[in-house]
DNA sequence: AGACTTTCTGGGAACGTTCACAGAGTAAAA
DNA sequence: TTTTACTCTGTGAACGTTCCCAGAAAGTCT
């Protein structure tokens, strides 16, 4: 890397040691951090750094560690529905501000189709990155088969069912749907449905268990529509649909917040009142929930941290030490207007 | 880069050469694909590097050539805007695109503080990228300065008035703004406020150009709220403030769809009728445009396609090869139910 | 034929680190 | 005192490429 900018070469290892005036191991030792240094050289090489305005030439240093310091983050989901995820985008965030912190480089690679899903795993085996975090898994995806397998550090932000051996981070969705449908089959509702999507992941399949749980005998298959995709449109034709199945409805349990807000627009189009005729709540707490009208009440998971820590999962396999393959975070209900 | 894993040692261009009998240095001329190479050299060396699984270590070329074969994408907005924003998003996916083909790899930096920013020259002093993109920028930042300074290939998306002289490419906001907000007029509307935004960066202050030349005599500037950022909430509280000032107002121009979105909740909620009370236009086409109710009238900007060119004007001035180095794309108006 | 020119090939050197090893100096134990 | 252990330092080698130069081979022009 570095290329030689305005004003020649960039300085060197050999230049702080000279500077120095003590040899290139002592200063990478000083560099890394490692002990068996004396308090003289160590301060000796820091001025040195200073006054020659040395930076580590990573490409050097990658080269003969045989390390890249970057992480994949793989992203599973067509790009118009990451840029209306916010859940995705704090997740992104949690994780770099990790992975910065440790020197390492954060490269986002977003599949939309199979061939970028090829591209991805040659990509992987090209030893580009030293580690993968994968997003939004669905069961049988063939990028986690295929890191499995190159065993590849990795990290899972949730859990699909077929998963192979690889730790994971996630929250308890099955749990946190039964507890804020509960929480709805309390203001009195007698006639829930759900609008399901992501059925193919755990997070849906396990959001529609909750459900399901939840109603215990109540539950009425009927009252359950299935999109593909956690999105906003997947809110309002499912919204249509429920309507049309049964007029009756009371409660809606949306997959997420997305889908919530688009069922929202319906009901208000038909001049159904929230939450008087019927109850809404969502799931994720994203921006979506407060844009709303009214206002979402939803399931609040610590996107951010989720990300942060996956992040963290695939440093301590790299660096060796000990960690838990198998985390649950907690979450809360965000109880608002709109049941 | 490229760390060893399961199986053994990572194929080598000495590999490839021992695989096809011939010497590295051809093996390295056919795979940068230069000339003077014979036609059965370059057949064995395709055939040796299917064979061996050969990849090129990035590392070491990295090392040799000084250069990083990366380029900065460098975001100057809240956390919170970027996911708002989906123009952002969509110049990402733009510039991700072109970047990935030309065999380079995308490096987010997002700047919400000080202390980022900071960071952020310091990283690009280290050489760590070849390049850099530089989204939103405001008049006087200091990273387009430093940027300029050390002389980084580099583009502009937007160009604030007092821009050192770094490449750029972006839209006419003043004809723009002027053009839909005529169209606004044309539906016969008397009294138009304007809900401004992003006054610190060259966008912003076009479209309020664009607003003031629109209107001409009939401008009036107790009718112009500003705001400092692009978002949903601006929107709701400008909105507020223009009905305040002037509840007798029939038409507002957002110099965002998000601040648009922002304007209508609030008109929805005090029971004003859109676009029979009053008429709202937007500006950007992003997804917000569609999700409103009633769809929003709105400007459209090829925002994937600026990011593909910025990304491609740096990657020429790398190959050195000539290229425009003031680019304007052409806008269009989305004229939907809203106005 | 001879003298150029063009096409093609091989191999030394360099890029800037880290790592392993050897050895010097010093302190503690026998 | 000798032995053993520990702390600290310098240096050669290696990581896997690309670049450059020298020279062979083939083609073209007098």
């Amino acid at each position: 890397m570095a290329g030689r900018r305005s004003g020649g070469r960039r300085a060197t290892i050999h230049d702080v040691a000279a500077e120095a005036g003590i040899s290139r191991g002592t200063v990478s030792r000083v560099l890394n951090n490692e002990p068996y240094v004396s308090d003289t050289a160590r301060r000796a090489v820091q001025e040195a750094v200073a006054k020659v305005g040395y930076v580590r030439n990573a490409a050097a240093r990658n080269l003969v560690t045989q390390r890249s310091r970057a992480i994949a983050l793989i992203i599973h989901e067509p790009h118009s529905l990451v840029l209306e995820d916010s859940n995705i985008g704090n997740i992104l965030i949690g994780t770099n501000s990790v992975l910065s912190g440790a020197d390492h480089q954060l490269v986002t690679l977003m599949i939309d189709s199979q061939r970028d899903s090829d591209r991805v795993v040659e990509y992987l085996r090209g030893g580009f990155v030293d580690g993968a975090i994968i997003l939004s898994a669905r069961t049988g995806d063939p990028i986690s088969a295929a890191i499995a397998e190159m065993d590849l550090p990795a990290s899972m932000v949730g859990h699909p069912s077929d998963a192979p051996d690889i730790p994971f981070i996630g929250i308890d969705n099955r749990a946190a749907a039964e507890a804020i449908v509960r929480r709805l089959m309390a203001t009195g509702r007698r006639r829930i449905g759900m609008l399901a999507s992501g059925l193919d992941r755990d997070s849906g399949q396990d959001r529609l268990l909750g459900f399901t749980a939840a109603l215990g005998d109540a539950y009425d298959p009927d009252l359950v529509v299935r999109h593909q995709f956690y999105s906003y449109a997947a809110g309002m034709e499912g919204m249509e649909e429920l309507l049309a199945r049964d007029p009756s409805i009371d409660g809606v349990f949306a997959a997420s917040d997305a889908v919530a807000a688009g069922a929202l627009d319906v009901l208000h189009r038909r001049g159904v009142v929230v939450p008087d005729d019927i109850g809404v709540i969502g799931f994720d707490d994203s921006s979506w929930a407060l844009r709303c009208t009214p206002a979402l009440s939803t399931v609040r998971q610590p996107a951010e941290t989720l990300g942060g820590l996956a992040a963290q999962q695939v440093l301590d396999q790299l660096s060796g030490v000990d960690f838990e393959r198998a985390l649950i975070l907690p979450t809360e209900i965000a109880w608002r207007e709109s049941a």
